[in-house]
DNA sequence: CATCCACTGGAATACCGGGTTC
DNA sequence: GAACCCGGTATTCCAGTGGATG
């Protein structure tokens, strides 16, 4: 070690292509207050809401569209124009309440986060779990007669929500509204399923999709124009080659017209600027963003699996690796996955459930599966990886747990049990 | 068209966190 | 505060089903 007369972070503050903006514009979070190619939209949003500030219930709305076509900015955007009204004026008796499906996905949790959202500010939070669903129910409905506003319920990915729990808390929330006179639910859902109605029960239905919007991808030049905005408000406008912003652009558009990602690529692009200690950001930076990006989207969701399926990631893996590069059927990962996870002392679970975390994976898009017939020598699934087995086993490895299992050739015909 | 392997849907069980009751 | 109630989640258990081949 040198004598550190330089400050330890002093290598790693690179040049700085952002100074004058805010770095937060490229971030995911980041709700901007311009709405490039959506501004009919969040208008068109703002007006179905509009009666809840003269104390009307708003009719329910349902806004479908693909990932990153701008459904959460503009109901973030038009949330944040409510919340200035309330702010404003006394007599606007709202609430909004944001719950996001993809995490909170079970009837206890939204009732609950409904009922946390009408709480005055003196009030004790609601019990996370033990309560009777009965019970938080009718605690939730006296805090909605006791508000006596609009509660405007953001449903984030609603599809989820259905998906997997049906449309029981859904049809819950909605009947408030002819129990009590006092305060009133609007539900605003978004989701990225078209066809999620379809789960719904018909009078679900009828009362929740009174107003639908769909929001189509954005093109290429439409992203190019959000990318100008954003690289604006981050400050970074003259340091981006006109055609590095484009090829950004359509890059994003290809796969279905994804503004996120096309921040994210940009975002990414700038920090690898950043790091090669260069000033523009060129067309090169971008495609190397784009593949800095894909990687990480697989080191994020491997190394975030549960053991189990790392496990079986881990079988799955070194059979194609022993058959360089093949599929391998049900039959052959479990018995090796079984062998796996022996020898890690963890016991392994049935091969009902390793079925659906194949699926579960499937849907990741780590692997490729299915179920072939062999006829008369019976029917099975067949899956085969994505991405190469060395990388996906060096992801694996890093795994603290996972770590031990270094020394397992593919060769090994039988693993030594400890 | 029987047969074989395992896919697959659903019911059952185990466990957890936390409230409620006596 | 032990024993019980409650809903959620993960997993197992069970049994019905699928479908190409021989």
């Amino acid at each position: 070690m040198e004598n550190s007369s330089k400050n330890l972070f002093e290598k790693f503050s690179h040049s700085s292509l952002i100074v004058k903006g805010q770095r937060q514009a490229l971030e995911p979070g980041f709700v901007p207050d311009r709405l490039p190619h959506r501004e009919k939209e969040a208008e068109q949003l703002a007006e179905i809401l509009s009666p809840s500030l003269k104390n009307f219930k708003p009719s329910n709305v349902i806004i479908f569209g693909k990932p990153g076509v701008g459904k959460t900015s503009v109901v973030k955007f038009v949330e944040s124009e409510i919340t200035k009204i309330i702010q404003s004026r006394l007599d606007a008796k709202i609430k909004l309440i944001d719950i996001n499906c993809g995490v909170v996905d079970n009837p206890y949790g939204i009732l609950l986060a409904v009922g946390d959202g009408l709480l005055e500010s003196w009030e004790e939070k609601l019990p996370f779990t033990g309560w009777p669903l009965d019970k938080l129910y009718s605690t939730v409905l006296d805090k909605i007669k006791n508000f006596g506003g609009i509660a405007i319920v953001v449903l984030d990915e609603i599809d989820k929500l259905v998906k997997k729990n049906g449309d029981s808390v859904l049809y819950q929330l909605l009947r408030i509204n002819e129990i009590t006179n006092e305060g009133r639910v609007c539900i605003l859902g978004i989701s990225n399923d078209l066809r999620f109605t379809e789960y719904l029960d018909p009078r679900v239905k009828s009362r929740l999709v009174e107003e639908t919007m769909v929001y189509n991808p954005y093109n290429a030049s439409q992203i190019y124009d959000i990318l100008r905005d954003r690289s604006l408000y981050a400050g970074i406008g003259d340091s981006i080659d006109e055609s590095a912003m484009r090829t950004c652009a359509a890059l994003a558009a290809q796969e279905h017209g994804d503004a996120r990602r096309a921040i994210d690529m940009l975002r990414i692009a700038v920090e690898l600027t950043e790091k090669g200690n260069q000033n523009r950001i060129i067309d090169d930076t971008v495609y190397e963003a784009k593949k800095k990006l894909e990687r990480d989207v697989v080191v994020e969701t491997v190394s975030s699996l549960p053991l189990h399926s790392k496990l079986v990631l881990f079988a799955i893996s070194l059979i194609d690796e022993i058959k360089n590069g093949g599929s391998s059927t049900m039959g052959e990962f479990y018995e090796l996955y079984e062998k796996v996870s022996d020898r890690m002392g963890v016991g392994s679970l049935t091969q009902r459930r390793v079925a659906d975390i194949i699926g579960e994976m499937t849907n990741l898009g780590l692997i490729d599966s299915k179920v072939q017939s062999f006829g008369r020598y019976g029917r099975t699934t067949t899956v085969s990886l994505n991405y190469s087995s060395t990388k996906i086993k060096e992801i694996l490895l890093a795994d603290e747990i996972l770590g031990q299992l270094k020394d397992v050739k593919p060769a090994q015909k039988s693993l030594p049990v400890s």
